[in-house]
DNA sequence: CTGTTAGCGCCTTCAA
DNA sequence: TTGAAGGCGCTAACAG
């Protein structure tokens, strides 16, 4: 790479360290080194000076350093199995947001829906000494719960709240958000009720789990009108599974959506077609995508706390690093909320 | 954090080492070292028996011992102005896929529009020693500019292809693009086009400086049709600057927005209004997403490389990393294509 | 409150 | 092709 380098102009030739900085103020590098990391161990009068000096000398501390003689990082490991889903960058946004000015960040790796890549991934972070680790879920393998029980770092499972988790468990209910949902439907006097999935991740799976659950105690399911595949949910895709439920169950008159994408291509591929939105068709989505409520009509969904997941995963890290004492296992349901809105009828409008 | 960790299983009680694969190897640990980083340098035979060791023992390198001892990383930092803009999160995925069994990890720092919190990212990621920097556009200080000429690692400004590059630069010229989605109206036969924009960081500005140019050269420009706002993007607020635009020119018979958000933003509210698209109201959006097809009508829209505009960055980076005598400065123009549907109406159609 | 001493695990340099 | 010596910049552990 030398050659490289000497493409571009070369003007650092002494990288200024903690020595640097202890000469310049007059004190040892370990004093230092403290001022940075626990401040309140130095005398005012001596961090002062430090201070000063570092910043005359514009020192920056070498984290590859620091984190081979702590054995320690700052940096937090994120798992989630797709960059494509919207989902998680809501939850992204939230971390960085909450992360923002704090020594921490965030690496990401993508599993791509694999346990077998995830497992890998973890074995690959925990050899990172992390902070902390972010996982998807609570469906790991085996092998790779037993990883993260022995990490030496606050874990947090996110997005999900039913579950066993190995560590911290923030997320929701999505049995529970699919059973609302459904019973929305049902309530408003839907009684052909069908189900829309795409990948069906474990999370879609519980939704479905639901769906299922509520129409079965309603003595309304029916296994024709459940449409699912393992490709990656989209608008179009929306479209492409309404064209199958009707062609196995053209009588279904209200569906819930795996997910706001796939409900946003059934409510347009409906208005194609002439089926009425929402007298003919009811459509609940899931997620309430800022679109859905713009659409004509307005997309009926579940509110899930994305943003709010991240935040809290960053609050709860926080505190399991801060205050080590504190540190317990710690589920939090963040809850959902349905939303109705004009794809779904009221009754006595 | 030792109350933290005594809470949790603690298994390992010794970190394998490349001395512990050297003994077992019988070789010593620098042997074990290149036969990692350089195979081509070990004999065939100690390279066999080192790598057997080396799963024996389920050894992995020390990330941070390496980086300290070499003055290298294998993290590239990736600087963007926001998460939440979605042509980002697509630039995002072309990255990590391509990236996928690379031995480089990629780091996010989120500026959130701010040129100056730009340059004290790239203050604090330089000092990290990456292995690559990724920024976003070229709209850098002074400063910036200047700290990343003399960064000691490859640095590629990506989205645009205007402007002037510190190294590399991969994108496209947002300023044709502007031009040719505006053209293409005008080329519809729309005479009264407006322009609706959100954010207007300096891609935006520089799309509508192509909107303002082939307006002016075709004596179409009124000012009085042009709504932006500092404020993010949203389908909700593409609704809200159609109402301003017709507040102030009612007569607009075509828009183009700034992206697709807003175009189907302003799609839905021209339907809540009864104003027929295409006949009474073109619309032409940017970025292409997905939905946009799926609308009704169809989006027209203006199809940029995103995830391309990712996977060429990595390939880039590869190649200055791994072969530098061929670590020149590249302009990269990835082109556009305008993507005419059924939100423009055809001449003779 | 401050300093000294010893590495953390690996890679660079030089020698064989 | 392989090895030995030394140090990257910082912090833990102990002393004072």
């Amino acid at each position: 790479m030398a050659e490289y380098f000497s493409m571009k102009k070369k003007t650092e030739s002494h990288r200024i360290t903690l020595k640097d900085v202890a000469t310049h103020a007059g004190v040892s590098a370990i004093t230092v080194s403290r001022t940075i990391r626990s401040p309140q161990l130095v005398s005012e009068s001596a961090r002062k000076r430090v201070r000063r000096s570092i910043d005359a000398l514009g020192y920056v501390p070498d984290a590859a350093a620091s984190t081979l003689a702590s054995t320690r990082t700052d940096v937090i490991g994120l798992l989630i199995p797709s960059l494509t889903n919207s989902v998680f960058t809501d939850v992204l946004r939230g971390l960085y947001d909450a992360l923002e000015g704090s020594r921490f960040s965030i690496q990401i790796a993508n599993y791509r829906y694999s346990p077998e890549t995830e497992e890998k991934l973890v074995r690959t972070f925990l050899n990172q000494k992390p902070a902390g680790m972010i996982l998807a879920g609570v469906d790991q393998t085996e092998a790779c719960r037993r990883l993260l029980q022995a990490a030496p770092c606050p874990v947090v499972q996110i997005m999900d709240s039913d579950g066993e988790a190995v560590d911290s468990l923030i997320g929701l209910s999505h049995f529970d958000a699919g059973r609302a949902a459904t019973g929305h439907l049902a309530d408003q006097g839907y009684r052909r009720i069908g189900f829309l999935g795409a990948r069906m991740d474990p999370r879609s799976q519980r939704r479905f789990a639901g769906f299922r659950s509520e129409l079965e105690e309603r003595g309304l399911f029916d296994p024709d009108r459940v449409v699912t595949t393992p490709k990656a949910s989209s608008v179009g895709l929306g479209g492409t599974l309404l064209s199958d439920l009707f062609a196995r169950a053209p009588d279904t008159d209200a569906i819930f959506c795996n997910n706001d994408d796939l409900a946003a291509g059934v409510l347009f591929e409906a208005q194609r077609r002439g089926i009425r939105v929402p007298e003919d068709l009811g459509i609940c989505g899931f997620n309430d995508l800022e679109m859905s409520r713009h659409l004509n009509p307005s997309l009926t969904s579940v509110a899930t706390p994305r943003y709010r997941i991240g935040t809290e995963t960053v609050a709860h890290l926080m505190r399991a690093l801060e205050t080590p004492e504190s540190a317990e296992r710690q589920d939090i349901n963040l809850g959902f909320e349905v939303i109705p809105r004009g794809t779904t009828k009221r009754q006595g409008g």
